[in-house]
Formats: structure tokens, sequence, C-alpha cells
RNA sequence: CGGGGUGUGGCGCAGUCGGUAGCGCGCGGCGUUUGGGACGCUGAGGUCGGAGGUUCGAGUCCUCUCACCCCGACCA
């Protein structure tokens, strides 16, 4: 591609409202371009970089049997009445009509579209195992995208399904999963980690996410420096020590004015936090109330939370709400109210004789203990984890991370399947559901989240397997000699299979440098008379400072090999 | 949806007390330059986000509204 007609330019500033690395310099490298909220257009040398992960992940799903299929962006409804969640999912999901009235979604992921294609395609267990992909766009009105690539409405994802008998057979596609995931990430130059992950939406059983490392992250995580686990903070675990048993004392009222938060409350009485329960209301989905009890030094991991009740959303309650079930903010403990769902904390549990509110103003209750004083409906683990936590496995203090969800990967077991009636018959000819997994990788956020990682304060250095072009071509001079060079140059490293991208343009050296470095193409080549004179070509890779003569009728070969290392760097296979 | 912020030429910005819109970069032409974002001359390009209002007069004041960004809520 000779830049002097590539449609795009580079900009010398950033836009005002770009803010992280990844948005900016893909703006200024003239690969993308905003739209709308959410909404980019790819220019030709963004899309060469989506392409480029795009065929990274499809030679790995193809490598683990992936089938590759292509499914509508616009849905009839009633496919997504039939799974239930055209009534599960809010106004993330677009719905429309067409001329003739009927309604319309726009697709957030295909989950129904493949149940109904197995409803129809397989009849037997002989066809099973299957997995199938699409490379496609999703449309999901976000309440709010950010950070460029990072979070948008408008997207392309490889969305990928396994289709099996049984669980056993479940497990096994989705270990192929993971480790093609482990491979594509790789070969794409992310610095990641596989942490454990909550099922959201998609419902199913177990669940994982690819995350790659980023303080501009969304995610938080929760790491065993020892590689013993890793987690989302959503349902990061963390090790509870048994407290050493005491003999229950009996209840007794202590008065304590003006004592409404629980870190009052253990000055006040002059013991830890630990040695205090905490209340926490809110009202779910359902319009329960929801009664949360946990250590007073621990916090209420709301997801954890949502799980244990089987409550969508959770609103905290009110003032006038709290006292209609006998309690009093700020004073609040399960002793005595009515009306409420009590979820009781596993650190509740393990420590006895806790101060707890009095369900008055003014006063609080010394040596409160569960099943004794109060019964739970629900006993569980909802407590958040902190930096420094005990890992669950081997009690090393925990490391707090920042991460890009880049992948995720899903247990679904027979939620859609059952729901909308996609069948085989076994081998005793009795109809089964049939066993799914879901397993999804955002291209472009991927393509963000390595200019995240791999960028210096001059632009982007790209891995090779994702750069748009492998060489930078740059002619330093209008001398004809040079001209000539230069695009015979190029038209050998063209033949010679070598992607170039080569600065042709009228502007000085310092342009062209520029502009090479900001788009970060791994090789850069230049020409001049200098070089010419002395029969050579200038090779300066984008990760290095100095550079290297060559000579002339050597380049090809240079850049060949040095191509090779440059991806065998990334090879999953080279064990590096 | 709550909180904060910003809308002036392609990008970055200025615009005082209300007086008829300017700077840098970029872009076209000519000339001089050519190894780290050159210089001179010259030129093109703006419904000042939109609507309404106040006023002799609005980029500027008032009302409404739209868009975008950031934090939070939410989120496969």
């Amino acid at each position: 591609m000779r830049m002097s007609h590539m449609f795009g330019r580079t900009l010398r500033e950033a836009p005002a409202d770009a803010e992280i690395p990844s948005h900016q310099l893909m703006v200024r490298a003239a690969m993308i371009r905003p739209l709308g909220a959410g909404l980019y257009s790819l220019l030709p040398l963004g899309l060469r970089v989506i392409r480029k992960v795009e065929q990274v992940v499809r030679e790995e799903m193809d490598a683990i049997g992936g089938q590759e299929m292509l499914m509508p962006v616009v849905h009839p409804s009633d496919i997504w009445e039939r799974s239930g969640r055209f009534f599960e999912v809010g106004p993330e999901m677009t719905r429309l009509k067409d001329r003739g009235d009927r309604d319309l979604v726009l697709a957030m992921t295909h989950e129904e579209v493949v149940t109904d294609l197995v409803s129809t395609e397989v009849n037997s267990y002989r066809q099973l195992p299957q997995i199938v992909y699409h490379i496609q766009t999703k449309w999901r009105d976000e309440p709010r995208s950010r950070g460029g690539l990072i979070r948008v409405r408008e997207f392309t994802m490889k969305d990928s399904y396994t289709l099996d008998t049984d669980a056993e057979a479940l497990d096994t596609g989705y270990e192929k999963h993971a480790v093609a995931y482990d491979r594509i990430f790789t070969r794409i130059g992310l610095d990641f980690i596989k942490v454990g992950a909550d099922v959201g939406m998609m419902g199913g059983s177990k669940s994982e996410e690819f995350m790659a490392f980023s303080p501009n992250g969304e995610d938080t995580l929760f790491i065993c420096p020892n590689g013993d686990y890793a987690a989302n903070r959503e349902v990061a675990e963390f090790r509870r020590d048994d407290p050493a048993p005491e003999d229950l004392l009996p209840v007794e009222e202590v008065e304590t004015p003006d004592t409404d938060t629980i870190a009052k409350l253990a000055e006040l009485l002059d013991i830890p936090l630990s040695r205090t329960a905490k209340a926490v209301f809110y009202i779910g989905e359902s319009g329960r109330f929801i009664f949360a009890v946990i250590r007073g030094d621990l916090d209420v991991n709301e997801t954890a939370l949502r799980q244990a009740t089987g409550e969508a959303t959770l609103t905290p309650a009110t003032a006038d709400q709290i006292r209609a079930i006998g309690a009093e903010p700020g004073y609040g403990s399960p002793v005595g109210v009515e009306g409420a769902v009590i979820v009781v904390d596993e650190s509740i549990r393990q420590s006895p004789n806790l101060v707890a509110g009095a369900n008055r103003p003014g006063y609080h209750l010394r040596n409160v203990n569960l099943g004794r004083d109060y019964e739970a409906d629900i006993v569980t683990s909802f407590a958040s984890a902190w930096e420094g936590a005990p890992c669950p496995v081997c009690n090393a203090p925990m490391k707090l991370e920042r991460g890009i969800e880049v992948g995720n990967i899903f247990q679904l077991g027979t939620r859609y399947t059952e729901k909308m009636g996609a069948t085989y018959l076994d081998k005793d000819g009795k109809a089964q559901p049939v066993v799914m997994g879901s397993y999804g990788i955002g291209i472009g956020r991927n393509a963000a989240a390595v200019v995240e990682q791999r960028h210096d304060e001059r632009g982007i250095v790209w891995p090779i397997s994702i750069a748009p072009y492998h060489v930078s071509l740059l002619s330093l001079g209008k001398e004809a000699e040079v001209i000539e060079a230069t695009d015979r140059l190029f038209a050998e490293l063209e033949a010679a299979g070598v992607e170039v991208l080569y600065d042709d343009r009228a502007d000085r050296p310092g342009v062209k440098f520029t502009d090479a470095e900001l788009i970060g193409n791994p090789i850069r080549l230049s020409i001049s008379k200098r070089t010419l004179g002395a029969g050579e070509v200038e090779l300066r890779l984008r990760t290095e400072t100095d550079s290297e003569m060559v000579p002339a009728d050597e380049v090809v070969g240079r850049v060949t090999g040095i191509m090779a290392d440059l991806f065998a760097e990334l090879d999953p296979d080279s064990g590096a």
C-alpha cells in the first residue's frame, strides 16, 4: 500500500475526548474514527488489524473442529420469547418492528438462533458433538460505552457454541475452547490470565473469563501469587478461618447513642470490626426485602448476593422500608424482624457473640448468635474479597489486578435447548435436550487490549501477528534514484509475500519516521541517497532504538528472517 | 438513570463588558528546503451543536433541547 493514496490521515494530536492510550493511538494512527457513542468506523489500516485478529481466531477455532457459519443480525423476536430472554433482558437489547408490524430484535448474541438451528439440524446422538461458530456483528445498547474500542455498542464478536449429549462431553468441548483461547491470546501478543467468573445473563453453571492485564480494564481480579487461584471480583472467594470457639453468652442490650455506623460502634465499644454484625438492606427485583447480615469487617459482594437470592437486581432499601420490617436504619439486626429474607454470610456462622443492632435508635445488642437469637433463610458466602485477602487454596495474600475481558467461556447446559425444544434421540431412541456451551471473543476489544499493553510514547508497537503491515518502507528524499530504489524494494518485498506500507509521500524524513512509529508496524526500512551510496538499506525494529544497515540485495531475506523470528516469539507451540 | 464536564473550520484551542469570529496544526497554489513533525508568500475552508427568547445588535445573556466525554449505576 502506498501511503500517498491511503484513505485516512494520521493526526498530530489526539481528539480531546479520547483518554486512554488505545483510543488515542488508534484514532491518531488513522485506524478508527468515531461516528457516535459506542460506534466506530474502521479505516483501512484498522480493518487490517481486525481481519488479522479474526484470522487468528478462525484458525484456532478450526483447529478444535469448529465449523464456521453465519447467522443474521436481525432476529424475529419469537425465538427470544421462547428462550425467555425477550422478557429477561432490558433495554440493552434493541427491539424494532418491520413494515408488517412484526417484532424484531437486534442480535446481542446468538444462543437462540443456534438453538433454533439445532432443533432442526440435529436429531441423533450420532451427529454429536459439534462445534459451530461465526464472526459477526453484535448490537448491545450499553448504558455507557467507553474507552474507544474497549466498550462499544456495535462490535464484532466471535461466538462459538458446543453441542453435546451430556455434561461430560460438554466439559471436553469447554476445555478445548480454553486451550484454543490460550493459543489465540498468546498469538496476538496479550499478557493475560484465565479467571473464574459470574454467569450473568447467560445463565448456566460454569464460566471463566480471559483477562488481559491493563490498568484501564473494567474488571477487578484477585490473583493468588502462587498461581493457585484467580477470579473476577464478582465471584472471588477467600480463605475463612474458623475463630476460636466460645461459649455463647447471654444477649445484653447496650446503650450506644449516635452510633449509626459500624466504625463508630467498634470505636465506642472498643472492639474490632470483626466482632460486629453488619446489616445491609435491599429490595430485590421480586419486591422481597433482602436482609443481608455480614461480619462488620467485610463488605457485601452484590453479585454474589444476587446469585444467592435469585434476585436479578438489588436496590438499597429506604429508611421507611427498613422500619416496615421492624428494623432501624443504623441500628439494624436480624433479631426480631419480620417479612424479610434473612441472608447470612458464612463469616457470621463462624463468629459467635457478635455485636448487632437492637432495632431501636441508640441501642445495640451484645452476644448475638445465629441459630439461637435469629434464624437465617439462606446461609452462604457473599463477602467481597480485598487486596491481600487469603487465597482460598493456599492462604497466600492475593494480589488485586485490573483486566480487560477479552474472552469468556460458558457452560450453558440445557438452559436454552430445553426451553426451545432442541433435542436429539439417544441410543435408546429417547429424546434428550442437547447440552450447550457458549464462547465469546470480542475482536475489536482484543485489538484495543493489545494496544493498551504494547505502546510507547511514540505510538503503537504491534506484534507482527496483527500489525496492519509487516513493514513500513520509507523513501527519504525525492531524488529519482531514491524513488526508483524504493519502488523496486517495495515490489520485491511484496513478491516475497511481505506486507508493506510504503511511505511514498513527498514529506520530509521526520514526518515519515513519526508516522511509522505511530502506526507501529514491526519492521521499518529506510532508503535515502546516503544508504544508496553504500548500497544498503536501513532496518530498524519498532521495539528497538538502534538501526542496522543491510546490503540492498540481502534485505528481502533479512526481512523474511526477522518476520519468522517475530512470529516464533508468539508461537504457543514454541514453549517460549 | 444519578453526578461532573465539553460543544467555535478536518484536529487542538482563544474569543474580555453583548458590537458583526481568530490562532496553531492540517489542506490547495508558487518558491526554497529534504535523515527526526521545514520556511516564505498566497489561498480555500466556520449554520459558533440546535430551537426559541431578550436586545438596535447574541459565539457571548435567558429558556428549552440535542450530542459527546468522564465517574457511578448497569454490563456476555
